[in-house]
DNA sequence: CAAATGTATCGACATCTGTCAATAGGTGTT
DNA sequence: AACACCTATTGACAGATGTCGATACATTTG
């Protein structure tokens, strides 16, 4: 198993992204949405996001210093994103590769209309 | 003055929703996003928002039964959306009325592109 | 004016969150 | 095997956040 992808399965099959001002959320439906959003609430995890979608491909290692902050920190907050499957993750030799998930942010856009 | 407007100046006239996957964010930039992003980060505030949407225009005090808060803490939550922009209020009489503010979600979507 | 009603603010508290140093777990290299 | 390198986890800690009771403010009504 090279690629983490437990919480993308778990939250694209689920009840996220009814859209938000059609009709009153549901409260499994407001915490899904509220998770991905929360997600999003953090200026280094917003500028982590943006930095691996303009690299297309972006290994840990290169978000260190763009980021100006720890290790432990890119990795938490890597971490953070790959839950809410903003983010997902592949392994290739210790390099960790990340990517950004199209499909999740378009999810988030439709959430929003 | 009738109407709050502090927070949704500031915003619209700012550095608000450049597209986060187009190019890095700048750290103000991230910042400003971040906030938005937090506000909506959270269960309860979801539904206020998806209830005042379905609404058109809500009152306060018809917002404690269906979100199963306390008075103050509706009162937070209201105003935490109304800093981000998303929501604003008049008062009328002694309701407070609350919209959302269509133009403001319209510019998130417009950050997720 | 006095009472009632809706809202905002304050104080307090438990929980969550972002951060880093230290450490452990893997992977490639010599 | 030994070392160097990248990543994840743990522990700790300060600061932010969600919640509510109590209270103060504002507005309408009697």
């Amino acid at each position: 198993m090279a690629t983490k992808r437990t919480a993308l399965i778990e939250l694209d099959a689920g009840v996220c992204c009814a859209p938000l001002l059609a009709a009153p959320l549901a409260d499994d439906e407001a915490a899904e949405l509220a998770k991905v959003f929360a997600a999003l609430g953090d200026p280094v995890r917003l500028r982590l996001l943006s930095l691996v979608a303009a690299g297309g491909e972006v290994c840990s290692c290169d978000l260190e210093v763009p980021l100006g902050k720890s290790q432990p920190t890119i990795s938490h907050h890597t971490k953070a994103l790959a839950d809410a499957g903003l983010l997902v993750g592949e392994k290739r030799g210790r390099w960790m590769m990340w990517r950004v998930v199209p499909d999740r942010v378009e999810a988030l856009r439709a959430a929003l209309a």
